[in-house]
DNA sequence: AACCCACTTGCAAGTGAGTTGCAATAACTT
DNA sequence: AAGTTATTGCAACTCACTTGCAAGTGGGTT
């Protein structure tokens, strides 16, 4: 009813956020989950957040739209799984999911730092370990993860 | 009496091993805690290990002289407020026990790499990161802990 | 458009790490 | 040696998370 009130709406397509319902519903679909209502507004909620939310937050926040808290966690675990989100432990015992590009998981598997502050995540495309440090690492095992922890600039200020 | 056995000792103290019985009495003494049987079996045993220690696996080995879990856990923490004890989360939910040099806290921070498959801990004391890359992880935030996970040579054999 | 069934959900009960209250006990002080 | 106060053991509890199961539903199939 409302779609064309400006009257130039059918040409151009909506500026798709990334949160858009559909694109949402689509990303669910593409990882080989169904798209309930559940799901649906679990990975709007995370999507809208800029930091990541912990199960509590999330199970509260769904709760208004009658959704279990057993279900939320199912799915944010599901949607993890999908590589739809992450999750993080900020060393709290908490752990924590945010959103992810989309892509699953393991190929831009790049190092991490997280702020044990506030939670937020960015990734450091460039981080790598001396030659030394690499084969004292290799020497223990495997390495699939680099991960740093700290304040982040936002947190260290003394303002903050 | 054992002391001057060598007939040139008195000059030079004894090397004093880090997890001495008395030394670690003493340890626990100078920070104004009371050296009772739990609490010194509790740092021994941490300060014998040469990897961070779950509580679960200290009151494991604890259990076995009669020590409660309660205790040990109100152990591992006093004696983390103390700065005797670091206490690490590794992103498996699971506190970590090490002992610091007896100093408070920060200085003797190194990198672990944990296993995900098994869960063993190992510390990384030479681990670098280079140049570049450190001014990367500083332009983020102020880097407090590097941890690194991956499979460990024990799990990664084909044969495990 | 209706059908079907594996995937999902809600509920309630369970698990496991970690914590706490309290009376009994033991370390250090004088 | 006695007193004071920290510490302990026990059991019950919290909190974050998980699981079992019967009922419900998304979405491909007919």
């Amino acid at each position: 009813m409302s779609l064309n009130h400006h009257g130039a709406t059918a040409l151009s397509p909506p500026a798709r956020l990334p949160d858009d319902l559909e694109s949402t519903q689509d990303k669910i679909r593409s990882v080989g989950l169904r798209a309930t209502p559940a799901r649906l507004a679990t990975l709007l909620l995370v999507q809208q957040r800029s930091s990541p939310l912990t199960h509590a937050e999330a199970a509260q926040a769904l709760a208004a739209k009658g959704i279990d808290k057993a279900t939320v966690f199912r799915n944010l675990n599901d949607l993890t799984e999908a590589g739809l989100l992450r999750r993080s432990e900020l060393g709290d015992h908490v752990w924590r999911f945010e959103a992810t590009g989309g892509h699953t998981g393991s190929e831009d598997n790049h190092p991490h730092f997280i702020c044990i502050d506030c939670g937020s995540v960015t990734c450091l495309n460039d981080l790598q370990l001396t030659a030394g440090s690499k084969r004292e690492s290799e020497g223990v095992g495997q390495v699939t993860e680099i991960l740093l922890r700290g304040h982040c600039n936002n947190c260290h200020e003394p303002s903050c």
